[in-house]
RNA sequence: GCCGAUGUGGCUCAGCGGUAGAGCAAUUCACUCGUAAUGAAUAGGUCGUGAGUUCGAUUCUCACCAUCGGCUCCA
């Protein structure tokens, strides 16, 4: 059982706002929440900055000056949707030519003139037809198009600020003069409704504040972001690189990443191991065959890199000549079914849980990859729980237990939500099974969130092709939300591999699947632990945990010595033998975030001790060998977080 | 895949229509050192790749590749 123990409490509080080799501790999105004066006032219903609604409010009526702005500077323009974002907002545009850094200065300019002319917010409202001449009049074609696609009966509201109108739900500011600090991001595109079927827009991000003290605030600490991103960091403390000639989405992990994932991995086969899971090892390739079965070929195919004549696939999926397609495998589903079916299986059997550390394949869009976030190979603790209708909610509920300690333990279970990922009824060709199934599987598994007492939000249209899915989503550095962890309920792959087993009746049946993961993907992991802790791993998955430094070349001996046998007793140290002052060597030891650093001279060797320093407190004063490897096997042991 | 930005020695960055600089790192030498940078010297780049414009391109144009931020997708 994990627990922080009392001193690990401790030095996080000591520690929370201490300077960690350079960078302030995290504390991401936290200071969003806090009490703000009172911005503005609605009748007698006071809404303040402090509150969701009272910044989306607040960014709602920044993105109406932004438009209103870009409509006085190029009145051309077509206005599409430009909604509050959280830390900000966007407006999409369509028009002629691109915006460049220069005209985002001259929109900040107009929006500050908008502001300065303090004009009045106004709602109105207008039957369909009136709306609808109204958006024709003034050749919105975007706005023509939501107005079609309002219900019935809705009334149909716009806002007006001078000789600028837009159609909006509302609600608004009062005047534009409310706003007082704002600043454009950036430019980027983004399609109509988000369907690459449509025209690519140009979306301006921007944010805005109710003073200036707060703008500042904030763009400093994306500055701060932006030291942090694992991208930078990881690079730099050499745990990954990438290189041209390999390719994108393919890092090369360095020893010093290739350890923590050893580590991580370890940690987590034991623990599955423990809870009763089963290993195995599949291939990564597989004939098409088995993804036809599975239905990735029909549903996934995009996603996976083919090997053969892939030119000759036709519409079928099917080649023309009838040769042989592999693939890459980009789940470990499948394979693990096949485990299942190699012996006839009953009741008794159930439930069955198979792991497998997994490497995966995906060819993602070349415009997508991400650092280590989002990469086209990359290692999954997989896992398939096949087990009857009974079992589903233990076994559910056994996993979410899992991935729950394993959050814990690495650190990452702040900043952290749930996402209930259901399919899109609208959109049926997208998965497999009917819909009476995918609304009775939805049932089930909602009753099972319910009775957990899980505080989820419902998503349509994020399921997987065969299955709901609950997600455990996580914020980075930059507060966007990344899946950290998936638990999916599969009610279909059974039947399309003809997995059953008898029941006590002695009839066959078909199992229920969870597919899980346990910590997710392992880069991706990674990726948010570099960030979170920004370089320095907790003790117990740091590559290195200590350094040996030995003042000068005659103490070196000494601290080869002390090196093999914390090694021999499996610490993870090196010594710095390079011919530098012991200030340097601390230098790097530090901006390296090497836990401890332990100093070798004269005196020490003299009395057969170390002297201990660590990356937070400094100088600990000397103590013996064996004391200090205490300490640090204590550390591990109880997985403290710092 | 689409939109936008970026690409100069291992790293961080200057610079410019006339074939390149700084700091750190590296190497060598001296110093034998006590808790965040000892000093000196040396070496290292066909300026992402390819094509075009030009008397001449690292600098201008285009294509491709990669990186970053978005969109779609997703662990």
């Amino acid at each position: 059982m994990y627990l922080r123990t009392r001193t690990a409490l401790k030095s996080m509080k000591r520690h929370s706002l201490c300077n960690l080799g350079g960078t302030v501790r995290p504390a991401p999105q936290r200071w969003l929440n806090r009490m703000v004066f009172l911005c503005f006032r609605e009748g007698k219903k006071m809404v303040d900055f402090s509150t969701e609604e009272g910044r989306k409010r607040y960014r709602h009526t920044s993105s109406h000056i932004l438009a209103h702005a870009v409509k006085r500077l190029w009145p051309e323009t077509k206005l599409a949707i430009g909604p509050a974002i959280e830390d900000g907002f966007y407006y999409d545009f369509d028009r002629e030519g691109t915006f460049n850094k220069e005209d985002l200065d001259r929109i900040e300019e107009t929006m500050r003139q908008i502001i300065k002319e303090n004009l009045p917010i106004e709602r109105i409202e207008l039957s369909r037809d009136e709306a609808r001449k109204k958006m024709e009049s003034l050749g919105e074609i975007y706005k023509i198009e939501l107005i079609d696609e309002l219900p019935e009966g809705e009334k149909i509201s716009f806002y007006r600020q001078g000789d600028f109108t837009d159609l909006c739900a509302g609600p608004h500011l009062e005047s534009t003069g409310e706003v007082k600090a704002y600043k454009l991001t950036m430019v980027a595109g983004a399609y109509w409704r988000g369907s690459e079927k449509n025209m690519m827009l140009q979306r301006i991000y921007g944010t805005s504040f109710p003073d200036k003290g707060m703008l500042k605030e904030y763009l400093d600490r994306m500055e701060e972001a932006k030291k942090r991103d694992h991208n930078k960091i990881g690079r730099e403390l050499k745990y990954f690189m990438t290189a041209d000639c390999v390719g994108q989405g393919l890092p090369i992990m360095l020893p010093k990443g290739a350890k923590v994932l050893q580590i991580l991995m370890r940690f987590i086969e034991d623990e599955e191991t423990n809870r009763g899971y089963l290993y195995t090892r599949t291939p990564f390739l597989a004939k098409s065959d088995l993804y036809k079965i599975s239905g990735h070929w029909y549903h996934y195919r995009d996603g996976m890199f083919l090997m053969g004549n892939t030119a000759l696939i036709d519409e079928s999926g099917e080649t023309t000549d009838g040769s042989e397609v592999f693939a890459l495998r980009p789940m470990t589903c499948p394979f693990q079914y096949h485990a299942y079916l190699n012996e006839s299986r009953s009741y008794r059997d159930l439930p069955i849980r198979y792991a497998e550390t997994s490497t995966l394949f995906r060819n993602e869009s070349s415009g997508e990859m991400h650092g280590l976030i989002r990469v086209r190979q990359f290692t999954i603790s997989e896992g398939h729980l096949i087990c009857t209708p009974d079992q589903l909610e233990p076994e559910f509920k056994g996993a979410l237990d899992l991935a729950t300690y394993v959050m814990r333990c690495i650190g990452l279970d702040e900043d952290v939500s749930y996402r209930f990922s259901k399919w899109d009824i609208n959109n049926k060709e997208k998965y497999v099974g009917t819909a009476a199934e995918w609304e009775a599987v939805q049932t089930t598994m909602r009753k099972i969130l319910d009775d957990l007492g899980l505080d989820y939000r419902e998503a349509d249209g994020e399921a997987a092709f065969y299955g709901p899915k609950l997600d455990i989503q996580i914020k980075n550095v930059w507060g966007k939300e990344d899946t950290l962890i998936t638990l999916q309920i599969d009610f279909q792959q059974a039947k399309l591999f003809g997995m059953e087993y008898t029941d006590r009746d002695g009839t066959k049946k078909f199992p229920y699947i969870i597919h899980r993961t346990s910590i997710g993907c392992y880069e991706r992991t990674l990726a948010l632990l570099l960030e979170k802790f920004a370089g320095a791993l907790p003790l117990w998955m740091a590559p290195e945990q200590a350094r040996i430094l030995p003042i000068s070349d005659k103490h070196i001996p000494a601290a080869k010595e002390i090196c093999d046998e914390m090694r021999k007793q499996g610490f993870r140290v090196g010594t710095d033998e390079r011919d530098e002052k012991i200030g340097k060597k601390i230098r790097q030891a530090q901006l390296e975030k090497t836990p401890y650093m332990l100093v070798v001279g004269d005196k020490e060797m003299e009395e057969k001790t170390v002297s201990v320093r660590s990356r937070y407190e400094g100088d600990l004063g000397s103590m013996t060998l064996d004391a200090i490897m205490v300490k640090i096997s204590e550390e591990v042991k109880t997985k403290a977080i710092f």
